[in-house]
DNA sequence: AACTCGGGGCA
DNA sequence: TGCCCAGAGTT
């Protein structure tokens, strides 16, 4: 790919990523930390209507500590792996009471602490909610990298360290949650809804899919 | 480093 | 129907 129009994307993605209304923007850190945990292996449309559905009624881990494993089960019953990630949300509310005062840790250490809790969500929240400089490659953050032509590593690890090369670490926190937000809703794995991309013009994958 | 887990989505 | 997959946890 060309350097010009790497460096194009780039600009057009800072210019973009800042203020956009994502996916992602959930009102509390523990409604986000919460959405993220439900993310995994399950489509945005589910996660929404879900969290659209309990947050209002459980929307502290007092609140939804409080419920059964099966009442949880019974509320995220439409999202995949409901069972683990019913019993890890309740662990998680528990920790989260017990012993952080129910305030989401803001650092990725503490944040694998909680049970249910790995890399790529500890990076996400911490990124997300406290602008921890972070990027962290899941699935869609790989694919977006690739078929834009950001990054060519064939691990994880090779693109995130190409992608902090590429873009301003005080830009990371922003960019990160721009490509998750992108994958989930525009660029999808299958189907990828080219022709509502903002970086259309400029995407080498756009010529394949179209 | 390799394996397990569980359920959604697809061929 | 059977295979794959994302990400966390376990050995």
């Amino acid at each position: 790919m060309r350097k010009q129009q790497r460096e194009a994307i780039l600009a057009l993605l800072e210019e973009t990523y800042m203020g956009t209304e994502t996916a992602l923007n959930y009102s509390t850190p523990f409604e986000l930390l919460v959405a993220v945990i439900m993310s995994a292996q399950c489509t945005d449309e589910r996660v929404n209507k879900i969290t659209a559905r309990i947050f209002p009624k459980y929307n502290t881990p007092e609140k939804m500590g409080a419920l059964s494993q099966e009442q949880l089960e019974e509320e995220i019953r439409d999202c995949g792996l409901f069972r683990s990630k019913a019993k890890n949300l309740l662990a998680t509310c528990k920790m989260l009471t017990e012993e952080y005062n129910s305030v989401i840790p803001d650092t990725v250490e503490e944040l694998m602490k909680l049970p249910g809790v790995g890399k790529k969500t500890a990076n996400v929240v911490a990124s997300i909610v406290y602008k921890v400089p972070a990027i962290a490659v899941d699935t869609h953050v790989f694919r977006v990298s690739h078929r834009l032509g950001l990054a060519k590593g064939d691990d994880p690890l090779a693109v995130e360290k190409e992608l902090q090369k590429a873009i301003p670490k005080n830009k990371w926190s922003d960019a990160h949650h721009w490509l998750i937000w992108h994958g989930r809703k525009i660029c999808k794995a299958r189907k990828p809804l080219c022709s509502e991309c903002v970086l259309v013009e400029l995407c080498p994958y756009k010529e394949k899919n179209l």
